[in-house]
DNA sequence: GCCGTTTTCGGCCCGACTGTTTTCAGTCG
């Protein structure tokens, strides 16, 4: 699959174009690219099937970029980007993701000082060359500097298992301080400030896999603003302060990541937590609706465009039903068809986290998970679950404690005690190795006696894109198989995803009725959104399971929801809703 | 370079913050 490494040639020669000054192509480039990572589909496949005239037939690609991607496909590079780099200096780009510098500034950094590369910029600062260029100044020199800090700690994305609580912890802490000072000004007349308003925006809402920085909004007017900003800049988890304005402030976290706070008056509150919570191509493609309907749309709200009269504001359902379109979640706003779907009234009805009876893939103290049987039984029941399946490692799993025979058949035992106790079902499982040459880490007698079979691949991840295609597909034919474990592989930050024909992997386990798992794991997250879409297109059935190690592990369902509902799944698309008397559709093997 | 209920040319989202600039350009989201 060549989507993203085709995607980042395009953004990568964007920013050499905006380098050198070329107008309005770049925008055509980055946009090109964000289709073509949302594509959802092999873009090699696309062009072996329909060659050129299928890649025009993705928005955004014409002509030109049909052509350039047709030679990439083929030659494995494209003349005209490769003479394009030429003529820039070799560490443009990179210098370009420093915060606050853009193409203007790198290319005077680049004439005028030969700054080329991010070590020429760390030498330029601690030799004060930078502020003895015209316009530059003293303050521009040490923002410089601060960025270089900033880049080389983290120039990474966070993981959302990991964003998600920070952000709730800081919102938190805000509230708290907020609710403190409006307390201690008894007396005034001045309108309180709602909290339930601050929220967190941004890709953090729409539940992306990984985080780029916290966005957060809060409702406020008058000179409570300069209340809620200073409150802001005051969190003891703050580090830097970037910036402070009225409207927006800016700061950095000594944990690293970024937040920023915007502050709106309530009848633009709902137009803000729109725009703000993108994505970007979403919203531009809402303003360009707006623009055909006669409208202005901003963060402060829709507004008739020939007598500037506001019409819509205060909630985001205003702003989407105002300009003909339903309601639409941010799960889905990333202009993948869900604008087209809002128009035509056909958006999908995403599965919720009330409509999940049970989790098929937990792990105990019987292999590598922190807590007993007994104890992720109780907790499980808590949540109110109907059913879940035990599903510890499989023998030749060793690093992970895997189950020898005898030891999964003691686990049968206290399984069947377990169960006079317990309203829930409780389901033999076992987290199965994917061996080698595709066969099941336990024997067929074994298989048949357990009522779910998880199978995943731990090892080989330098296999070839056939060998591992093979021995997925292999996996996939044997019928003592149910679902397939964290079907990609991939560790977020740490581990790509294994080379695999997904096209071929899912064509097979549609064929053979398999489940597709959506592993909640913080580091995992997979399938993720992108490969839900694809799956689905095949027919796919779809199970959310948390993979938990440990009690609070079982709190994860609600990341790999998210992605879910990223990838349009309705409650049907996903077996884990079945009421039990249905599961038996599904996994053949089930006892009653 | 792409695109079209403004349709084959002429647009291309819109507003906030910073710094150094005395009226705005650059950058960001």
């Amino acid at each position: 699959m060549k989507n993203r490494e085709i995607a980042e040639l395009l953004y990568e020669t964007a920013d050499i174009m905006e380098f050198q000054q070329i107008e309005w192509k770049p925008r055509a480039y980055r946009r090109a690219a964000q289709n073509i990572e949302n594509l959802g589909e092999d873009i090699e496949k696309v062009y072996e099937r329909k060659e050129k005239k299928g890649l025009t037939e993705i928005p955004g690609i014409g002509e030109a970029i049909a052509d350039h991607i047709a030679e990439y496909l083929e030659t494995g590079k494209v003349k005209k980007f490769e003479d394009l780099k030429g003529k820039a200096p070799s560490g443009t780009t990179e210098l370009m993701e420093i915060r606050g510098l853009g193409a203007k500034k790198t290319k005077r950094l680049a004439d005028e000082l030969k700054i080329k590369t991010v070590s020429d910029l760390k030498a330029a600062v601690n030799a004060h060359r930078i502020r003895r260029l015209e316009g530059f100044g003293e303050r521009s020199e040490e923002n410089i500097a601060r960025a270089l800090r900033n880049y080389e700690k983290s120039h990474s994305r966070m993981a959302l298992g990991k964003a998600l609580p920070l952000a709730e912890e800081i919102i938190f802490v805000l509230k708290t301080s907020l609710k403190t000072s409006l307390k201690t000004e008894l007396g005034s007349k001045t309108p309180k400030i709602d909290l339930s308003k601050l929220i967190y925006t941004g890709s953090l809402r729409r539940l992306k896999e990984t985080i780029g920085d916290i966005d957060i909004l809060a409702e406020a007017e008058g000179e409570q603003v300069g209340k809620v900003m200073d409150a802001f800049v005051s969190l003891p988890a703050v580090g830097q302060v970037v910036s402070k304005g009225n409207t927006r402030s800016s700061v950095i976290l000594k944990e690293g990541p970024e937040v920023d706070l915007r502050v709106v008056p309530p009848e633009s509150y709902g137009a803000a937590l729109q725009y703000f919570t993108g994505s970007k191509e979403h919203n531009i493609e809402l303003r360009n609706i707006a623009q055909r309907e006669g409208y202005k749309l901003s963060e402060y709200g829709l507004y008739e465009k020939a007598s500037g009269k506001h019409v819509a504001g205060k909630s985001e359902e205003e702003v989407y039903r105002k300009l003909g379109l339903e309601y639409i979640v941010p799960e889905l706003r990333e202009n993948r068809g869900e604008i087209k779907a809002a128009i035509k009234k056909t958006l999908p009805k995403l599965i919720d986290a009330g409509d999940l009876r049970g989790d098929f893939h937990l792990h105990t103290d019987y292999s590598e998970g922190r807590a007993s049987l007994e104890t992720m039984v109780k907790k499980a029941e808590t949540i109110g679950y109907e059913y879940i399946a035990v599903t510890d490692h499989s023998r030749s799993q060793r690093i992970a404690h895997g189950m020898e025979i005898d030891t999964l058949k003691a686990q049968w035992d206290e399984i069947e005690k377990l169960s006079k106790r317990f309203r829930m079902k409780i389901l033999r499982g076992s987290e199965v190795e994917i061996l080698k040459d595709g066969s099941l880490d336990y024997p067929d007698e074994v298989l048949k006696k357990l009522d779910i079979v998880v199978g995943a691949v731990h090892s080989g991840f330098s296999s070839t894109e056939r060998e591992m295609t093979g021995r997925i597909v292999t996996a996939l034919e044997n019928r003592h198989l149910d679902i397939l474990a964290h079907p990609s592989g991939k560790l977020l930050g740490k581990r790509e995803a294994y080379a695999a024909d997904f096209g071929t992997v899912f064509e097979t386990a549609a064929a053979n009725g398999k489940v597709m798992e959506i592993n909640s794991q913080p580091s995992r997250l997979d399938l993720n959104d992108e490969l839900i879409l694809r799956a689905k297109e095949y027919g796919l059935k779809f199970c959310i399971s948390t993979d938990s190690h440990s009690v609070s592990d079982l709190a994860s369902m609600r990341y790999g929801l998210g992605q879910a509902r990223r990838g349009w799944l309705e409650k049907e698309d996903v077996v884990n809703t079945y009421p039990y008397s249905r599961l038996k559709e599904v996994f053949k093997k089930l006892r009653d």
